[in-house]
DNA sequence: AAAATAACCAACCGCCGACAC
DNA sequence: CGTGTCGGCGGTTGGTTATTT
């Protein structure tokens, strides 16, 4: 019954929708989206709940114009991940992979001259442990933080994937047949080595340009 | 002022992996 | 094992707003 036809609404959320999305959250926390609906009686179905709450509900979520640092940051990030939106908005305090993938669709990649598409390859294969899905929400913010974003939202957690993730697929093969070390595959690498401080030159001129390795590293632990 | 075009961005879609049964 | 469900991700769409003609 719910999955036929047109039982879930579709479209822009309103104000109502909004509100009892909220209150649910509320009372039940997040997660069981496929519940709200049966609960609650919103039209609406899991995901498009679980969207709602994480691209505009939720009190992480920073709103208003990108600063410049953010995008100097979403730059850098993606030279290094290609479009993986959720990695590097998690990365930028507040931001959702909707809006960094909106924002640089819309005006980065412009300004940058770069063509739809062309980061697609980079780390496309790169798997992400379920571990660190899980924990990436309360990835350390440190070092980019945004004042604007509340302490209270920067849950710290040390959890840091790297070094017992040797199981990381992510590179499959690192594409070893065609390693010519450019940034993304200096990546790969990296993502998938088992040693705890891999910094290939490349890579930390890459990314780092501007920025203290130390800090850098200490911060970004993916 | 109106029409056409461009820009923006919220939300949808399809796919995938993890997990429970 | 296979199957179904769920949460999550990245690509894309389409409605709205802004700008240009």
């Amino acid at each position: 019954m719910e999955k036929g036809g047109n039982y879930y609404k579709k479209g822009l959320w309103t104000e109502e929708e909004d509100k009892i999305l909220m209150e649910y959250i509320t009372n039940h926390g997040k997660g069981k989206w496929s519940r709200i609906a049966r609960i609650t009686g919103l039209k609406r179905c899991g995901k498009s709940c679980r969207l709602r709450w994480m691209n505009y509900l939720s009190p992480n979520v920073k709103k208003g114009d990108f600063s410049e640092e953010e995008e100097d940051l979403i730059i850098r990030l993606h030279k290094l991940l290609g479009n993986r939106w959720s990695l590097i908005a998690g990365r930028v305090p507040g931001r959702t992979d909707n809006q960094v993938k909106n924002h640089w669709n819309t005006h980065l990649s412009k300004k940058l001259g770069v063509k739809k598409r062309q980061h697609k390859a980079g780390l496309s294969s790169l798997k992400v442990p379920r571990e660190y899905k899980q924990e990436r929400e309360t990835l350390p913010l440190g070092l980019f933080s945004n004042p604007k974003v509340p302490s209270s939202d920067k849950k710290g957690v040390n959890a840091s994937p790297i070094g017992n993730h040797g199981s990381w697929t992510a590179v499959e093969d690192f594409d070893a047949r065609h390693a010519d070390f450019n940034e993304t595959s200096v990546c790969s690498y990296w993502f998938s080595s088992d040693n705890s401080s891999p910094s290939p030159t490349s890579f930390m001129d890459v990314f780092l340009d501007g920025y203290s390795p130390d800090v850098i590293w200490n911060d970004l632990k993916f």
